[in-house]
DNA sequence: CGCAGCGCCTGAAGGC
DNA sequence: TGCCTTCAGGCGCTGC
């Protein structure tokens, strides 16, 4: 499940690769979901860049290719043209090459628009900070958390706060600060601790090269390593690593939740 | 406008 | 062995 160290992963690999490039052939699996891949069809690539779990490639014409990778998406420039049950979108390269996304579960999507007119992607449009820029800091998520009632992780997963925040490293956030995600308030050292713990987990993610659970891999086609570096996440039942307290888990609204109820207690 | 609830998808895993 | 049910979950949409 591509979260924002995916994601940026991904961008790395593609950007230096696709920059420059013209689509010279383009199809996309018939849904509104990827049919719009077809509209690039003409267009350079100007680079690749990120906003929060969003690639958004600039083109030559004023308008922007935005791939969101959903669940279980991927992206990888290939010699020949894709022949694959998952596949639902291709573009064919100026230089003989193919960027192919294949997507089992079909949670991803395809769009092209004009250039920063983000309507038909609302979560786009509203989108937070990125984690690692100025203005996610302890102000800002404290000001966030408090026009709300919702769960504290709720709220980070609604990419308003902060942007590209999934439940992965949500789990690792929450645990690394010591707050308990069912919390719907924070205290000022709360949002600072939760700032530095966000930071923390998502560098983790990308000094790993992702987390790999099943379906990730990044545009070479190799699985993440991160899986293996995680506190909390997917450790429900087993020992916290810090206090020996068995993690429990849990739903919140509807995203199950790891955390360590000694090291984690609710507050109020 | 905020948000709770639901639907989208399909392979894997578990139950019997 | 094989059928059936449940689960995973980001995001868009609907309706209160």
């Amino acid at each position: 499940m591509p979260e924002l160290p995916e994601v940026e992963t991904i961008r790395r690999q593609l950007a230096p690769r696709l920059a420059g490039r013209q689509i010279i052939g383009a199809w996309g699996f018939p849904s509104p979901k990827f049919s719009d891949a077809v509209e690039a069809n003409g267009a350079t690539i100007e680079d690749v860049t990120r906003r929060g779990k969003y690639l958004i490639s600039p083109l030559d014409d004023g308008r922007e290719l935005i791939v969101h990778l959903g669940m279980t998406g991927s992206l990888r420039v290939t010699d020949e043209s894709p022949d694959d049950l998952y596949v639902r979108a291709w573009w064919k390269l100026d230089d003989g090459g193919c960027l192919v996304f294949r997507d089992v579960r079909r949670f991803g999507r395809i769009a092209v628009v004009d250039a920063g007119s983000y309507a038909a992607l609302p979560t786009l449009d509203k989108l937070g900070p990125d984690p690692f820029d100025a203005g996610f800091n302890a102000g800002t998520l404290w000001q966030a958390c408090r026009r709300s009632d919702r769960h504290l992780k709720t709220q980070l997963l609604s990419q308003r706060p902060v942007a590209g925040v999934g439940n992965i490293y949500a789990d690792e956030a929450f645990w690394l600060a010591r707050i308990n995600p069912a919390d719907r308030t924070l205290t000022r050292r709360g949002a600072a601790l939760l700032v530095e713990s966000v930071r923390e987990a998502l560098q983790a993610g990308l000094d790993h090269g992702g987390t790999t659970l099943r379906d990730y891999v990044n545009a070479n086609g190799d699985s993440g390593d991160n899986q293996h570096h995680l506190h909390c996440y997917g450790r429900a039942d087993e020992p916290c690593e810090r206090c020996g307290t068995t993690l429990r888990r849990t739903q919140l609204d509807a995203r199950t939740t790891t955390w360590c109820p000694s090291c984690q207690p609710r507050r109020r």
